[in-house]
RNA sequence: GCCGACGUGGUGAAAUUGGUAUACACGCUAGCUUUAGGAGCUAGUCCCGCAAGGGAUGAGGGUUCGAGUCCCUCCGUCGGCACCA
């Protein structure tokens, strides 16, 4: 047996031959029911690929193989989020521009993917930085620009004074900016929308019909926040106006003492004028705005506020409430307002001992407390009883809550409303390496969305990419040139770049029809391949990518350009890999030093043990850590396979391994199904232990064995079934377990007394059903009949095929 | 602070979903093999005990004939949100 297993010679063979045929090419035309198995595209970052990323990889490759040889057309994509930040910086610090070091970087992570052998159909790579994919992303930002999704307001953005540009709220930690570590400020900028709150219901409430991880979805149902509560107009004396505050708790009115308005308000912008306290008023506003994101988280929740002089009548008893302006309250939250009931909310409660208001119960507390609220644990919220409020007394609060929103609502005093915490998506970025906004600007200022002949609207490279406060684009002359020869002199184009996250929102939609110039994808190949049967991905994308992706599905469907027969949403199942850490239990780090690059292991160990090595760790989902010395016993399993194949004997004659083979079927199948790797591989090396222990074995066993060995280890298998000259085809079947080979000679049964395990019985197979042999089996037992002589049985539990339970006393 | 996930040998973990806790690996120990190293093979490996037996799934309590699994309280680790009215 001098043939040993050498996979830095078979896995190059047969990642050459997969190609070479177009082995993985998935036909827009077949026969067979189609299967969209995704995984989450990389950006292609300078690193190169991470461990992390062939962990998924390799979970979708394996899922897709299952899949082709259960008779699916499968198609299983792959390409490169390529715009970024990233690439940007680098370009500030090297001058090499984006364009250049990314597809560098693509064509490195492009070798490492396919060193791996994944069955990617790379006739489909998509690259959202080329203008082939980007005139379509500008494409679909006008079509949400002309449904009115797409809109421009000023807004409050975050601003990194020392990097000179906006981050977005995912680039803000802690208040500081994540790179240069500096404060972050408040900035007013006009800025591009999405109106992704039009869709905040149906994206709440098409959660409960799709596969996805729950805590997944519930982080989705956080975020967008739906509740439910009334908005309630109180009067302003000596004036008429009145200000609307939004509340979920209208049945403590009767305990309101206060109204609080947000600094930024809409109410407070227009009638500042309007307060008696006019000076020491906008004195607060002015310093609450300039405050810093670092500066208000490290205030904690100390309330802080200005009492404006001005009053407002609770309509229900006729209570002057006097009205404050405090920065406790968020002005993009409900109406910006709120009314103040300390006795039983701990941020009024706060607020009310901070500026010395009164208190009033209305709810009873904790066991029965009906005294004066003059302590912040007294406060009561959530439940309970009322007291001190009228028609309500006696009621449960969420009885009273109904009752007096009807009575509300009756009075014409207020209006159920639902809101949601979700926001609009700004998509707008001072940035270069991104998609441009398709939008002009004519010699007024006013925007017009860019003719569609015009499209693509491209990047201009006669740029300077270091910051200065303002977007790249507007450095170009190309850019400002084009747009005058195109609309006229003193038009310009927007110079924001659009957030990538767009760019990402719709590539699944691409892969359907990739290279199509006519549209961005045709109705009829979408309606062939979605929804995305199985999508795999890291967790950290839960409220980004996932939320904004279902939002374009939502959208690009109600305008008509998705099939409405592929159903409403884009994933039909999600899974998420854990996180891979370093050896030392720790978060992988270049500073850390514990970062494992993968092109290592396959140069030393090879691909095919890289996979199942990732595969055995653990569960999928789980956080689990690289061990080095575990790889190696991967790769001892691999050559154990390898040499039973070389050296084993085949004969027809019946043997001993058909239990272990069909239970193995099985478990791989249900194992594969479920997304649990690591046991199916248990399985399989279970099988082949016992496959081991054969001097002979049947040829139909050992292709049987390779079949279930295909998914996971590829090359492996390819090359024996090339050595054993069996045919291609044996890759296009999945093997079924037979129910009959499954059925134990004799069954091994515990006997317990009183749940303590006292002996084990032998049953055979035509035994094990049969009760009443079973007991008098267990109870004849000499070990049972040492704990149960003399004693009272009470009763006697048969589990079949497991265990006996006698009880007695 | 709120929400969620998790906690099992020296290590990664398994447990047919309420039925023999520790499968499958890694590591370790001993023996064999090899000129040596690497590797390979065989046996052993939760704890106490010579044994019979007893104990053990973060801690404590409960339900049950029977609990890693279900319920309650607490502790710890990780993730998300963070004054959302």
């Amino acid at each position: 047996m001098d043939n040993k297993y050498q996979p830095n010679i078979i896995e190059p063979k047969w990642q050459k031959y997969w190609q070479d045929n177009n082995y993985y090419q998935a036909a827009d035309n077949s026969t067979k029911p189609k299967f969209y198995c995704l995984d989450m595209f990389p950006y292609p970052s300078a690193n190169g690929l991470h461990v992390g990323h062939p962990e998924g990889y390799t979970a979708t490759d394996i899922f897709s193989r299952y899949k082709r040889m259960g008779g699916f057309n499968v198609l299983h994509p792959m390409g490169w989020d390529a715009f970024g930040l990233p690439a940007e910086n680098y370009a500030i610090k090297t001058g090499v521009d984006p364009d250049t070091s990314t597809h560098n970087n693509i064509k490195n992570f492009t070798r490492q993917i396919k060193a791996l052998g994944f069955s990617y159909d790379w006739s489909r790579e998509i690259d959202t930085s080329s203008p082939e994919y980007y005139c379509w992303t500008q494409w679909i930002f006008l079509q949400m620009y002309q449904h009115g999704l797409a809109y421009r307001k000023k807004a409050h953005v975050n601003w990194c004074a020392s990097c000179q540009t906006v981050l977005a709220n995912e680039q803000v930690v802690n208040g500081a900016c994540e790179r240069c570590k500096n404060p972050v400020m408040q900035k007013d900028l006009e800025q591009w929308f999405f109106r992704i709150t039009d869709y905040a219901d149906k994206l709440l409430a098409d959660l409960d019909s799709i596969d996805w991880p729950e805590p997944i979805k519930l982080m989705q149902r956080n975020w967008i926040g739906k509740s439910v509560g009334i908005n309630i107009d109180y009067d302003l004396e000596n004036s008429d106006q009145h200000i609307t505050v939004f509340t979920t708790r209208p049945d403590t009115n009767f305990g309101a003492t206060f109204v609080v308005l947000a600094p930024d308000s809409k109410f407070v912008q227009t009638n500042l004028k309007l307060f008696p306290n006019y000076t020491a008023t906008a004195s607060y506003i002015e310093q609450t705005v300039k405050k810093t994101e670092l500066e208000r988280i490290s205030e904690g929740k100390k309330k802080t506020g200005v009492f404006t002089g001005s009053y407002v009548i609770n309509k229900l008893n006729n209570k002057r409430l006097p009205v404050y302006i405090s920065d406790f309250v968020l002005a993009s939250v409900g109406t910006g307002a709120v009314v103040g009931v300390p006795g039983h909310d701990v941020r009024d409660f706060e607020f009310a001992q901070a500026m010395g208001i009164e208190v009033i119960r209305v709810v009873v507390g904790k066991d029965g407390d009906t005294a004066t609220i003059s302590k912040r644990e007294q406060v009561q919220e959530e439940q309970g009883t009322m007291i001190n409020s009228d028609f309500l007394n006696g009621l449960d609060i969420h009885v009273a809550t109904e009752k007096i929103m009807d009575y509300l609502e009756k009075q014409g005093w207020g209006k159920r409303v639902t809101n949601y915490k979700i926001r609009d998506w700004l998509i707008s970025r001072q940035r270069y390496w991104g998609a441009p906004i398709p939008i002009v600007y004519d010699p007024q200022g006013n925007a017009h969305p860019i003719k569609e002949e015009h499209l693509p609207l491209l990047l201009p490279t006669d740029v300077d990419y270091r910051p200065k406060g303002t977007s790249p684009l507007g450095s170009s002359k190309s850019y400002k040139d084009l747009a005058e020869k195109l609309y006229g002199a003193g038009w310009h184009f927007e110079v924001d770049t659009m957030d990538t996250f767009v760019c990402s929102s719709w590539y699944y939609l691409r892969y359907c029809d990739p290279h199509n110039a006519k549209q961005f994808a045709d109705p009829e190949k979408l309606k062939q391949w979605l929804p995305v049967d199985m999508y795999v991905g890291g967790a950290e994308h839960a409220v980004l990518h996932l939320l904004y992706a279902r939002f374009f599905h939502k959208a690009l469907q109600d305008f008509g350009f998705i099939p409405k027969a592929v159903g409403r949403e884009p994933f039909k199942a999600l899974r998420n890999q854990g996180m891979i850490l370093g050896e030392d239990h720790q978060k992988m780090s270049k500073s850390r030093g514990n970062v494992v690059n993968p092109d290592a292991i396959v140069q030393d160990f090879g691909a095919d043990t890289m996979r199942l090595y990732e595969m055995f760790m653990g569960p999928f989902e789980e956080t689990k850590p690289w061990d080095p010395q575990s790889i190696k016993g991967m790769r001892r399993f691999l050559e154990k396979i390898w040499n039973v194949y070389q050296s084993v004997k085949t004969d027809n004659a019946s043997n001993t391994v058909d239990l272990a083979l069909h239970q193995t079927i099985k478990k791989v199948t249900e194992d594969i199904e479920q997304f649990k790797f690591n046991t199916a591989i248990s399985q399989l090396m279970i099988c082949l232990n016992s496959y081991a222990e054969q001097p002979k074995l049947q040829e139909a066993q050992l292709k049987i064995y390779l079949q279930l060995i295909y998914p996971f280890a590829p090359h492996l298998a390819e090359e024996l079934r090339e050595q054993k000259h069996w045919s291609e085809n044996l890759f296009q079947d999945w093997p079924k377990y037979d129910e009959t080979k499954l059925v134990n000679v004799s069954y091994l049964m515990v006997i317990q007394v009183n749940g303590k395990v006292r002996d084990k019985i032998e049953l055979s197979a035509s035994e094990v059903d049969n009760e009443q042999i079973i007991k008098d089996k267990a109870l004849a037992s000499n070990k049972v009949q040492q704990y149960i002589s003399g004693k009272e049985i009470v009763k006697v539990i048969v589990v079949p095929k497991k265990l006996v339970s006698i009880v007695i006393k």
